[in-house]
DNA sequence: ATTCGCGATGTTAGCGCTAACAATGCGCGT
DNA sequence: ACGCGCATTGTTAGCGCTAACATCGCGAAT
């Protein structure tokens, strides 16, 4: 006499939606609208599944939901690195704003390499996201592929080109240069300098040294351009490009590094050369990094919406999906950069 | 005559395992072993798959994987903040060590609120994770519970309690502490002051401090804790104390500050109050910040294994879940922190 | 020749949830 | 009284994959 035992046994004894219908004398989709769609159920009803749940101690299984549903509630973000001082407040931003909505954040880093980012990309998609936010707007062909067949909202961000297709959601970086070499020829300087960033790839730096160029030309003066060695880290290649200049003569007045790092490299080189900052000569950053204010000069620097850049995203994100109110989510979102005045102008 | 049309039709024509299977005349089980076991599938139908993924372009579904297996791909981390200078290379490290064997990295942070902890690990529960990385071992009675039943392997990260359950992965505050103390006394220090952090609720930075006082007890003298105002940020702490300490008579010949903020502070004030660092006063810090090689002079701290936490945590993960190989499992992992000598000393 | 073991492959039955459709009951206007 | 719309609840059929078991074929061992 064979006993029929069922065959299959995986689920682990986890307390299910079922169970909870069950104890609560409902049926099964009644809990599944309490957690979706809360105002479809009686508010008797859902007490008394309130009442089951907290009893039962049930965890909603978001990866069947999410099967069932085919859109989970979780948002891919490839971004360059983590540990930079600039994406870190994007990556906070959006995922608090995110996660204030119960939607979760699935993160990998690319490293400024459009391979690691397909590979990110494709994991990704596999989780079934709601939507993909992405740093810059330079992909690879697998990568295009895909996004374009995933049928969910992608948003490029820190980049902006207007005529791409994605969302977008960042600032000109030529405008910074722009920002930068007028806000020095406004105060007066005459001879204005701009240090380039010795990392290659880095092409939005590019970008901001574009827009100084044509803002001093413009003014009538030739644009002064230091490329420090390729090789360098940047803190040394500010340090390279200050001595380098402090010993042009005439010396400029002012100079414009690609970003706080190289800054840092030259406010202390110029210090140790004994140039008196700002009075020799005026030092403007770009980045606002943490410890701009803790330099001595404190370093005046641009301020880049870092942290907005997360929020908006993750705004756009959620307007997308129809989470939050709007008419028609805007596809360009262009913002603005900030000149933080410190000592060393 | 009615035509019996399906009354579904939910899942938008992704390409699926079993589409790949037919066109590769093979069964569905076999491709999915392709993903996950292929040295159980002969080496001609491995091509014959290879092939045809290539050409539909097929993505597996990592959600319904995850449901049939009851455990994804995917690893959940709660971190206090994701923009600080800390525990950004602890990410950076987890990250990249996961992605690098195939899983995911879901992220939330708790900004040292327990409650926002364990909303964040309700929602990733529901993931079905392979493991959890949480920081500190000090949880809300919700997320003991949650994690006692979850039944999958718990990381507890930067804080080292051995005698708590979870396994474990940090280092000795008390130790830094000590570490910081010693290293001053032996190069002749005599008066060794330490500012204390003014942020409420860091108690890894009472640790240290009471590793500070234990060690200058030891070798006969008071200890001299000076505790800036609470409602101070770090950088102005530091200065409030530094100005403070120097108005003293005698003044300290050295001093230990909690953390980089702080120290960075006390430096500007001291360089303000015409202080000669380190002649008069030498200054060490806490964390390696980024910016301590670019303060001038540039500042002597002892460097937390912020990064090696993130991969050595990875790593366990990894061998508990037997991707990566080891015969049993560590469940304490204490790593040491080292003193970088900078001008500060 | 028969058995055994083992590697490669296939069949079946869900994993826990939700979309789509169905049903029910109630109040309302005519 | 009847039909309609609306709010609430239920029924059914998967979502795409993999664990568990079943099968098949072939060489080695007996």
């Amino acid at each position: 006499m064979n006993v029929e035992k069922p065959r299959k046994r995986r689920g682990a004894g986890r307390v299910t939606l079922n169970a909870v219908a069950r104890a609560a004398g409902v049926s099964a989709i009644t809990v599944s609208r309490y957690f979706n769609q809360p105002e479809q159920v009686s508010p008797e009803r859902r007490e008394r599944i309130a009442a089951v749940v907290a009893e039962l101690g049930y965890v909603p299984n978001l990866v069947a939901g999410g099967l069932a549903s085919a859109r989970g509630k979780i948002v891919g973000m490839v971004i360059p690195n983590i540990s930079g001082p600039i994406f870190a407040n994007t990556i906070q931003g959006f995922s608090d704003t995110l996660s204030r909505h119960g939607y979760q954040l699935l993160l990998a880093s690319s490293y400024f390499d459009i391979e690691q980012e397909e590979n990110a990309v494709r994991a990704f998609l596999g989780w079934s996201p709601a939507a993909l936010v992405l740093t810059s707007h330079f992909h690879s062909e697998g990568t295009e592929k895909m996004l374009a067949e995933a049928d969910i909202p992608v948003i490029e961000t820190w980049d902006y080109q207007p005529e791409r297709e994605p969302m977008q959601i960042g600032f000109s970086h030529f405008e910074v240069g722009v920002t930068a070499a007028r806000h020095l020829l406004k105060k007066g300087y005459q001879r204005i300098a701009f240090v380039q960033n010795s990392a290659p790839g880095d092409f939005s730096a590019l970008e901001r040294r574009d827009g100084y160029a044509a803002t001093v030309r413009e003014a009538g003066r030739e644009p002064w351009i230091f490329a420090p060695d390729a090789d360098r880290a940047p803190f040394e290649a500010g340090k390279q490009a200050m001595d380098a200049l402090m010993n042009a003569s005439p010396r400029p007045d002012a100079i414009i590094f690609a970003n706080d790092n190289l800054a840092a490299g030259g406010l202390l080189a110029g210090q140790r050369a004994g140039i008196k900052i700002p009075a020799d000569c005026a030092v403007l950053g770009f980045g606002d990094y943490p410890f701009a204010e803790m330099l001595l000069p404190s370093l005046s620097t641009i301020k880049p919406p870092a942290l907005e850049i997360g929020v908006l995203a993750a705004t756009r994100v959620l307007e997308s999906l129809g989470v939050l109110p709007s008419d028609e989510v805007q596809r360009l979102n262009l913002l603005r950069c900030q000149v933080i005045e410190r000592e060393s102008i």
